[in-house]
DNA sequence: TATGTATTTCGTCATTTAGCGAAATGACGA
DNA sequence: TCGTCATTTCGCTAAATGACGAAATACATA
């Protein structure tokens, strides 16, 4: 019960199911994440942690940058369902519409000029 | 997007997962509820607007009872995965099973006493 | 009509949560 | 080693949420 409610809440908020959403193409480092919430990058990792505590995403550590990525095949089977059911029922809203373009273009710029932005809001 | 946070918020809650839970045997009234749960009838109240409000559960006016039940096939089909995914993920835990015990004592009582007793606490 | 009863609505309080910025952490490169 | 930079942790505030009891509502029956 616990952990399932891990799960549901950190599906209850709008921002969380954006960050999963984005997710689906592949990993993705946190500070490209940042650019496409348009939020804190602070806030953006207590989102990330949310989730990863939920079991909903995996981080891997590459030197200084921190890629995010669904759970895998190997997630417990009601990991798996929930992030199915997310992707099923708001794949195509448009707000994932419109995040996936956003998306396009953030994957066209150099990673090291966006983390460079962020940190001087 | 709208709809889909209703869903998910209604879930994020440990006395709402046990309604539902508790919904899957057939309908039943708001005091065999508040009865289950063991929290002030206004509370119950509010936690059923909100499964109903996310279109988990319907209800049924009859006379001064209002009956409860699990949204049934006509339902959105997020909300009939939501619905499943939470029976397969908690159908058997520990908290259902005893929520289910508890739940077939409710229902040997007399309603009309049950309920009575709950209005002078 | 008047009374009693099942449920909801409202106002309030305590707790949780989303957001921010500043400081800490950990890793690269000069 | 030092500075730089990506990310997280911490402390704070504002807003959302869960709980209650009192009052309102809606219905049945005396």
């Amino acid at each position: 019960m616990k952990e399932f409610l891990h799960l549901t809440k950190a599906l209850a908020d709008a921002n969380r199911i954006r960050l999963l959403l984005a997710l689906r193409g592949g990993e993705l480092c946190a500070c490209q994440l940042t650019e496409l919430i348009q939020l804190a990058p602070s806030t953006v990792s207590k989102h990330l942690f949310l989730l990863k505590h939920a079991g909903l995403v995996e981080a891997r550590k590459d030197g200084r940058w921190i890629y995010f990525k669904l759970a895998d095949k190997n997630a417990p089977v009601a990991v798996r369902e929930a992030i199915d059911w997310v992707k099923k029922s708001l794949g195509k809203s448009e707000r994932a519409l419109a995040d996936n373009k956003l998306l396009k273009k953030i994957l066209k710029q150099n990673p090291v000029e966006l983390c460079k932005r962020q940190c001087c809001r």
